[in-house]
DNA sequence: GCAGATCTACTCGGATAGGTGGTGTCCGAGTGCCTTGGG
DNA sequence: CCCAAGGCACTCGGACACCACCTATCCGAGTAGATCTGC
């Protein structure tokens, strides 16, 4: 069970958009560069995120991503989701209704318990990463750093 | 991120070897006719439980797996890891240090806040399958099934 | 000086190859049970 | 009848191919701004 790598430049990727003034937006290759990131493969994920809804892309010259919503309305879990598909890691296949022990259909009315314990278990997980917001990542970083970030993601530090 | 397709199998196989009778064990090939598997890639699986400390294996006539511990000292989370290894799926490559906007080592003392949000997540998805042991798997079955289970996975029953 | 059309350069988005890890299978080493022969 | 030695069938464990998904890359469609010309 491994998320693709593509996750942690996401997530830095939207946290740094997080921190850019109203209206700014950073290109594909603005990102890459800043966190030394394969531009190609970096665009395919932010790509994702636009999907998603979490982003918008905007082309032609000063265009690129911002955030599609206010950093307050964005959780980690939308994220992370939005790169790796969202599908739960379990998938219950019903063994228990084939083989030679198989259990007659009308016994598997309710849904096996064992599917039951890692849905909760994953529940856990989305909750876990869903009261967490792009807001509540950037306010725990020092002062300074999101006028460090706006002025190296911007165009004029080349 | 999903995990492997064998972990369905390894959490039924262990559900069941918890409602033998205390000695008795079963072969890969009874549990592989019992579920309907393929034998030779959940003998695969078993084996990392036995690797694991989960369940042991005796050769020979009469041999199979059985349950290393009491089944309330076994927890789901146990079997889950064993067969998937128990890594984070979020690995933090510290990209934060890289790239044009790398921060300075001295200011990346403490580790990456996204890292640290991912993992409380996986902490909360691993406590929520530690509390969940074999027994209680096994407490919810109807009274009638353990003895059915025994009758199928018994080699007097080909 | 100003407005409009054109032109250019920059941006995203999807379609296209390659590598790593899970999936599936096989055969060999080891062990406990059963048989069989003798006492 | 009892015991011991040999044979055997059954079991697990590790080594070997295959395939899907993530990884990585490229090029084309579209757009906003800048430029240039004519009025």
């Amino acid at each position: 069970m491994k998320l693709p790598e593509g996750t942690e430049w996401v997530l830095h990727c939207a946290a740094s958009l997080a921190q850019l003034a109203d209206g700014d937006a950073a290109s594909t290759a603005s990102l890459a560069t800043y966190f030394g990131l394969p531009p190609a493969y970096l665009a395919k994920h932010l790509a994702s995120l636009v999907r998603a809804g979490v982003l918008t892309g905007t082309t032609g010259p000063r265009g690129g991503f911002r955030l599609a919503r206010p950093a307050t309305e964005i959780s980690v879990l939308e994220i992370v989701e939005a790169v790796d598909g969202g599908a739960d890691p379990y998938l219950c296949r019903e063994i228990r209704q084939q083989g030679r022990g198989a259990l007659p259909a009308e016994e598997c009315q309710e849904p096996c318990i064992l599917a039951t314990t890692m849905r909760r278990a994953h529940e856990a997980w989305r909750t876990s990463l869903a009261s967490c917001t792009l807001a509540d990542i950037i306010d725990t970083l020092p002062p300074e750093i999101p006028d460090r970030t706006r002025r190296l993601l911007s165009r004029e530090s080349a």
